[in-house]
DNA sequence: CAGAGTACGTA
DNA sequence: CGTACGTACTCTGA
């Protein structure tokens, strides 16, 4: 129903579309990567505008629909305005290719879209609303170009799309004087002054709509401002004096062309008779689907004289359904149990479905026969719908502050329940019987910190059946959402945050406050999670299906979830007094640089504010600087300190400055370390119990944060002291440190089959020494340490895609040795080489990379024209399946060697994983076995066609346990 | 007060 | 002009 019948206008909406500030709004609003057809066209613009349009029709049910576009080349704007790009031309590749599409869709939805050669969509728009309101239309202006804004009227308005996309903002002549403080027609004044950044369009420096509007109001008009443009105080003042020209070009640019010849009348642009079955056949095309595709063909469907079915590969589907359900209330245990028989799945069933799972041991046992486990064979995940319950726990999650505030249940059969933490705490034991037995088809979202939530009741959560975050993270790798709500409106194509149960809801803008009391609300909040887990869980489970990724996420992602949950509940014990004498210590000696480079300043500059140091070093100074940063200042990083340090010798003030912020740089940053460790300790136990994100690092790593323990110095000593203060905990007695040598360099030698390489690791010589007389054709024992160094750099960067340029600087050698070394380097390992430029390749053509168990990561990139976009996403295709199969051998070993720990009764346990090491807290007397147990989970974590070597240490910190 | 920019720690 | 991360700090503009 339309919201704008305050009007004289009886005819219409009349709705005009301007198509390419849409699309272009659409495109940068949505992530290409998860918007791109198997064939490599982007669709995220398509997919947007669709979508938007959709919900406009929906909302507004106009009778008469016109999209404007701007055409390619200049327009009478590019010529009176050098730097004004016309929008089209400054398009990115990606989008222009989905213009046509746009086009087409509209096409199979019957609505006409208009260009004219030498004038931009805001022109037809313009022409267009003009004429609407001379014939009597109650118009609609969909614009995300704020030059719209001049053409709002009583009966114009203007709907744009707020911060995110799909919110819909009507900018009536009203609102935009609320938002602006001037009317429509002086809003043309006001963008003048101020500029558009979008447009590449200057304005007035130091001037934003404040002081414009300040101006407007005082002046009347620009033509006021510019005629007492003398009276204007202050440097803003000045600097509108200065800029008049600018302004007066601005203002003569965004003015709209209302009077164009287009030839075509607003009575026969009207809107109503789409072509489903072509529209099908375009959205099968380009993959869109049956979700989301519903969901956007809901608002056309409500169009009269719309016939046919929505049909997705000949299926009659439905629409996203919330279906309400039914919340029932249970009191004690019997009630309880009686509920979880009546609802849940029969525990018989439950016990199926598990039998069918494989244990994740035994699978890796499997998997471990063959580097390619995707060979091995695929289970396959029941059908969620039929067959599973949901379960959500409300709470936080954050490793030693663990709380359970609610846990909700949703049943097959669309009953729910919701627990309270009082009822839960008198309900533990049947709850832990009901999980137990039902939980081979339970789905959850976010198992790892479901097993914390749980816990914090004293109730255990084993294997659940299927994990939505994870296998969301397994198909989409480079999104992460922040929380449950966020990843459903990212999944199901839906604005956040909108209530299912009210319609339309979205084009709001005058949200009413809720006034309900905080409990129902998060009682509410809690049911309607459940739903979105249920709704999500059937969304993905086909995807993981048809990848044939549920053995990644059974027998790899799930299992991990168990240990990294174990891991960051027990944290990692330190010594806090150790971090304090450091912290102290690391305090004193940056305040002594500090002393040092202020006296030589002469002024307290702030050591950590790279602005005042510019001024410092290359104005006061008056050093000559080395680099500049992206945004075209000089660089005070520590390679640019380092260098100037090293030039400037001959002058004493510069030369002691620069050492003692070199200085302070490196102790200070050591403090923050230590001071954020120890605001980390929890008081309870004395440890650090940091989180793992498993769905965070695209190539499949794991990452660590509050704090990250996986970025503690290491490469100096001062730096890696901070180390000594991680200790085993009360019940233990050693760290023991077990890391791979060269896990990257060995996964390419098997994955490329260079004999050479292979050979170069079956030697058990050492590595880079050995590669380096393989590359200079000389001895062993003539192998320069240089040679060996620049061999290791080389092969290194290998797998970041690293040019000869880069690899040149690292070494400080000229670009040409550089590309001597590459070129040796690469003759000597043929395989290596082809390897390297077969996953570029196999990337472009399928459009995604795979790593050794089949996890993926897209890179629509790869079909970029901009050359930047483009070589980062060669570097990036280059490294993710070596990376990725690096992390995918770790998270084995990691499973495995808990699943043996406990197996073999031992008390010690890992507490650590950086990448490619695992840190475990021992026992006494367990030493060598726990060593044994590890070492031999990673190094036959699979079989590859070389040896994993993993080296080990023992200490009692973590310190000494390096080796 | 949030976000961009810069810098820097790890594998 | 090297991949993948997280954190701390400053400065700026809504």
């Amino acid at each position: 129903m339309s919201k704008s019948t305050n009007s004289t206008s009886t005819k219409g909406p009349f709705l005009i579309v301007d198509g390419h500030s849409l699309a272009f709004r659409a495109y940068y609003a949505l992530p290409v990567d998860s918007f791109t057809t198997s064939a490599g066209q982007p669709t995220n613009a398509i997919w947007g505008f669709a979508q938007m349009l959709s919900q406009v029709i929906e909302a507004e049910h106009p009778t008469h629909i016109a999209v404007a576009f701007d055409m390619a080349g200049g327009t009478f704007r590019s010529q009176m305005l050098p730097q004004y790009k016309g929008t089209r031309d400054a398009a990115p590749e990606e989008l222009i290719s989905q213009l046509p599409l746009i086009q087409d869709f509209l096409n199979t939805m019957g609505v006409t879209y208009v260009e004219k050669q030498g004038y931009e969509g805001d022109d037809i728009i313009a022409t267009l609303a003009t004429q609407g309101k001379r014939d009597g239309y109650q118009t609609l202006v969909l614009s995300g170009d704020r030059d719209a804004f001049q053409l709002a009227s009583e009966n114009v308005t203007v709907l744009f799309p707020g911060y995110h996309f799909r919110e819909l903002k009507r900018m009536t002549p009203e609102a935009i004087e609320e938002k602006y403080h001037v009317n429509p027609q002086t809003y043309p004044d006001l963008a003048a002054i101020r500029g558009e950044q979008s447009d590449n369009i200057p304005g007035v420096p130091g001037v934003g709509d404040g002081y414009a509007a300040r101006w407007l109001n005082q002046f009347g008009s620009l033509k006021g401002i510019i005629d007492h443009a003398d009276e204007l105080t202050g440097k803003k003042g000045q600097a509108f004096r200065d800029n008049i020209d600018q302004v007066t070009l601005n203002r003569k640019v965004n003015a709209l062309v209302c009077d164009l010849k287009l030839g075509v009348r607003v009575e026969d642009l009207t809107f109503g008779h789409i072509h489903l079955d072509k529209v099908n056949a375009l959205f099968d095309q380009l993959e869109f689907g049956s979700h989301t595709r519903n969901k956007m063909l809901k608002g056309f469907k409500c169009v009269e004289d719309c016939e046919g079915t929505v049909s997705v590969a000949g299926k009659e589907t439905s629409f996203i359904d919330f279906q309400e359900p039914v919340l029932d209330v249970v009191e004690d245990d019997m009630a309880l149990q009686q509920w979880s028989e009546e609802h849940l799945p029969s525990t018989q069933a439950s016990q199926a479905i598990a039998a069918a799972m494989p244990d994740a041991a035994p699978v890796i046992e499997a998997a471990g026969d063959s580097a390619h486990a995707t060979q091995t064979v695929e289970v396959v995940c029941p059908d969620l719908g039929q067959s599973a319950w949901y379960l959500h726990a409300q709470g936080q999650a954050k490793p030693g502050a663990e709380k359970l505030e609610a846990l909700v249940f949703l049943a097959p059969d669309g009953h729910a329940l919701e627990l309270e933490a009082h009822h839960i705490h008198s309900m533990v034991g049947s709850l832990q019987k009901i999980i137990d037995s039902r939980i081979g088809s339970c789905v959850v979202y976010g198992y790892k910190e479901n097993i914390h939530l749980l816990q914090a009741a004293s109730l255990q959560l084993p294997m659940p059946l299927f994990d939505v975050k994870l296998a969301q993270y397994l198909v989409e790798p480079d999104f992460h959402a922040a929380d449950l709500d966020q990843a459903f409106a990212h999944m199901m194509k839906v604005p956040l945050n909108t209530q299912p149960e009210v319609e339309q809801g979205s084009l709001d803008i005058d949200d009413q406050a809720e006034t309900e009391d905080a409990t129902h609300n998060a009682n509410r909040m809690s049911l309607r999670r459940v739903q979105y887990i249920k709704l999500m869980a059937e969304h993905i489970q086909p995807l993981i299906e048809r990848r044939q990724q549920f053995n990644l996420l059974r027998i790899i992602e799930m299992p991990t979830s168990t240990v990294l949950a174990g891991m960051e509940h027990e944290g990692a014990k330190v010594d806090i007094h150790r971090l304090k004498e450091m912290g102290d210590q690391f305090a004193a000696e940056a305040q002594d640089a500090q002393n040092i480079a202020w006296d030589r300043a002469g002024s307290q500059v702030n050591l950590q504010s790279p602005k005042q140091l510019q001024k410092v070093l290359f104005e006061d100074m008056g050093l000559k600087p080395t680099k500049r940063t992206k945004n075209g200042s000089y660089s005070t990083n520590a390679a640019a300190l380092q260098k100037l340090y090293v030039t400037s010798v001959d002058n004493e003030r510069a030369n002691d400055f620069l050492g003692a912020l070199l200085r302070h740089r490196e102790t200070n940053k050591l403090k923050q370390i230590v001071n954020s460790l120890m605001e980390s300790v929890n008081p309870k136990d004395g440890c650090i119990h940091t989180t793992y994100e498993q769905t965070v690092a695209a190539t499949g790593r794991l990452s660590s944060v509050d704090p990250n323990l996986q970025n503690i110095p290491n490469k100096n000593a001062a730096g890696r002291e901070i180390r000594s203060a991680f200790i085993p905990g009360e019940n233990f007695e050693t760290l023991l440190s077990c890391d791979y040598s060269q896990v990257e360099l060995r996964i390419m030698a098997d994955l490329s089959g260079d004999e050479s390489l292979i050979d170069a690791f079956k030697s058990g010589a050492d590595f880079h020494k050995y590669v380096a007389s393989l590359v200079y054709q000389i001895p062993m024992d003539e192998v320069t340490s240089d040679q060996r160094s620049h061999v290791k750099a080389m092969s290194y960067g290998l797998a970041y895609g690293l040019s000869t340029y880069g690899l040149a600087q690292q070494l400080n050698v000229s670009p040409a040795e550089a590309d001597v070394l590459r070129s040796q380097y690469f003759s000597t390992f043929g395989k290596v080489h082809e390897y390297l430029e077969s996953l570029v390749v196999d990337a472009r053509v399928k459009g995604y990379t795979e790593t050794i168990f089949g996890r993926r990561r897209y890179f629509p990139g790869l079909a970029s024209t901009n050359r930047v976009t483009r070589e980062a996403a060669e570097r990036g295709a280059l490294n993710a399946p070596i990376q990725g199969s690096a992390a995918d051998i770790m998270k084995v070993a990691m499973i495995k060697a808990q699943h043996a720990l406990s197996k073999a009764g031992c008390q010690s346990r890992i507490i650590l994983q950086i990448h490619d090491e695992l840190v475990a807290e021992v026992a006494a007397g367990e030493v060598d076995m726990v060593s044994n147990i590890i070492t031999d989970a990673m190094e036959h974590a699979v079989e590859l066609a070389v040896p994993l070597d993993v080296s080990t240490g023992i200490g009692s910190d973590w310190q000494q346990a390096a080796h």
